[in-house]
DNA sequence: AACACGTACAACCGCGGCGCT
DNA sequence: CAGCGCCGCGGTTGTACGTGT
């Protein structure tokens, strides 16, 4: 199916943004708001294709943005999310208020793979780069980009050349600690998150221990369910939608969508009541994603 | 001071999803 | 149902700036 080019390129401009342009650009939004950006730079006198505005618009003009550096918390959620979404950049930014998926992608290339690699942790998998269980199909990549070049310290010293999983195996059995790996499709507020995996993790596979020798400071087991104890009773399945509930350190159920944190939702099929700081509930004692520290908080968060 | 190399980030490009006709 | 067009996403590139030699 052929496409026609998103604008007139031989009449519009490229490359970095003057201010006069950015001005035009804020003063329009303002005036008529977001929206049709394809007839947007023509209406705003912008000699520039609506995708260039878009983005400009949204990574750097909006006026909500946070700028700055990243904060500790933000790094570790980020680092979360990631685990958990993959390169979902947009989902990810739209659970930290005033972040930009480009800014957020920009920052996992630059600082926090690195991070990650120097812990020991592979940033596609989050899971030790000498995990033998971590299915090693491609090259690690020394420079993130042709110039994002890493430099060898940043490497973890290895003989040879490694090969690591960017990818869900494609072969059908799971790695032995996983006694759950389910497609979910979720929807939170407005947004469907795709392709969500679940895993649930057995305890004490070798390579926990192993992470948390090296990485004391990090636990990024990312569970759907308690952490205290884990077997195959504990994922039973939500009879109205027919994705999986988890069973509470209490003993009690919940949804799937409280499991994510977004009770009281309209995808929420139980009736946990869930306070926000864990304290209230049959869900106490259970942490996702930092919503007891009030890390994240979905139902405070406005979706981009 | 000059150069080379590394880093950070804004911006671009191509593609897929989705709605409309 | 297929074709078309727009929007948004993720990957990649360009380049200014910083740092080391």
């Amino acid at each position: 199916m052929g496409r026609s080019p998103c604008c007139e390129k031989s009449h519009t401009n490229k490359g970095a943004w003057t201010k006069e342009e950015d001005d035009r650009l804020i003063a329009y939004i303002r005036a008529h708001g977001e929206g049709c950006w394809r007839s947007l730079p023509k209406a705003a006198g912008l000699l520039r294709c609506g995708k260039s505005c878009r983005l400009r618009w949204i990574n750097y003009l909006r006026p909500d943005l946070k700028r700055g550096n990243f904060s500790e918390e933000e790094d570790e959620l980020i680092i979360k999310l990631h685990s958990l979404l993959g390169n979902k950049w947009s989902l990810i930014a739209g659970r930290l208020p005033g972040r930009t998926d480009n800014e957020i992608k920009n920052y996992w290339n630059t600082h926090i793979r690195r991070k990650l690699l120097n812990r020991g942790i592979d940033p596609a998998t989050h899971r030790p780069l000498t995990d033998p269980n971590n299915h090693q199909t491609t090259t690690i990549p020394t420079t993130t980009n042709h110039h994002n070049a890493t430099t060898p310290h940043d490497i973890i010293p290895t003989t040879t050349t490694t090969t690591i999983s960017f990818s869900t195996p494609t072969t059908p059995s799971p790695p032995h600690h996983l006694i759950k790996h389910e497609q979910q499709d979720i929807k939170i507020q407005n947004n469907i998150i795709k392709d969500y995996e679940i895993k649930t993790i057995l305890p004490v596979p070798e390579n926990q221990e192993q992470q948390q020798q090296r990485c004391p400071d990090l636990n990024l087991e990312l569970r759907i369910g308690p952490p205290h104890h884990h077997n195959q009773n504990d994922v039973v399945h939500d009879v109205e939608y027919g994705r999986p509930a988890f069973m509470t350190g209490g003993g009690g159920i919940i949804c799937f969508a409280c499991s994510l944190g977004i009770q009281n939702s309209k995808e929420c099929s139980c009736s946990c009541t869930i306070s926000l700081n864990g304290t209230s509930g049959k869900s106490m004692g259970y942490d996702f994603l930092g919503l007891k520290n009030g890390v994240l908080d979905y139902r405070s968060l406005e979706m981009k």
